[in-house]
DNA sequence: CAGCATCCGTGCGGATACTG
DNA sequence: CAGTATCCGCACGGATGCTG
């Protein structure tokens, strides 16, 4: 099926298999069970997910470590997200009975392996990053 | 400096090249103009964006295509996300003077470039998505 | 130290009605 | 058809204070 495409009219132009895909999650109302898209950008996509993820990519930090290298983020929400990462299986978390107690966070198996996607996407932003800034000044200059 | 390190303490554990990027967006405060993070992935992760842009994966699709293939999506909701998405350069705006008007959307150049990084995500995501649904039912049993 | 509880402002995003 | 304008709920996220 693949490069099989029997007339014109319709298009496989940019990226096919994403289209299939798409055409996939549409047939099944973009349910989030079945749409990768809906069910774990979402969470990924939020305001800190990914910055935790990759501040955690150099290995095991302690809260208070996190929160240092989070300038701005408030303990509610790093509390928040390392919780949600938790739950999703990203990132684990060990408490040592120490006194007081320190909490480690370090990346499951499992958010391991979405750092590579994560880095072709970072590296993708920061090549793009000068073609968007002069495309938004344009696109405001025009009045947009 | 690659494979560098002079001790044990500190650890090139997962994704040393995102751990240093990290470093770099530190010093300059995670400054959007600095951190591609903030400045792209914010916008690029907000609920409709990514949809949109694998939508016109298969080629330019008209406004209102565009909305019946999202079918949850609100007119104003589709204006808006496709305005920053042109803003930022990703997709281009055609409008042709017919009557009643009609306007195509179709992806650009840059916004291509986004397709493989992006589809590279996806694929992760359906990968990834039973071993998180399966972290997420042992959490919450375990009364996280 | 590592949280949790509470309060609260802002903005994202939905619903509806109107226009060129 | 392809928007714009307006209203509004709600969830995200910040600030502060308290606890084991």
């Amino acid at each position: 099926m693949r490069q099989g495409n029997s007339e014109g009219t319709e298009l496989p132009a940019g990226r096919p298999d994403l289209a299939e895909r798409f055409a996939y999650w549409q047939s099944q109302l973009f349910d989030p069970a079945h749409c990768p898209v809906r069910s774990v950008l979402d969470q990924v996509g939020d305001k800190w997910s990914m910055l935790i993820l990759i501040a955690l990519a150099a290995g095991p930090r302690r809260f208070s470590a996190l929160a240092r290298l989070l300038p701005d983020i408030s303990k509610r929400m790093l509390t928040q997200t390392l919780r949600g990462l938790e739950r999703d299986g990203f990132v684990e978390r060990e408490v040592f009975a120490t006194k007081p107690p320190s909490v480690e966070y370090r990346l499951s198996d499992l958010g391991s392996t979405l750092l590579d996607p994560l880095a072709q996407l970072v590296r993708w932003a920061e090549r793009s990053h000068p073609a968007i800034r002069s495309a938004q000044t344009r696109f405001d200059a025009a009045g947009g």
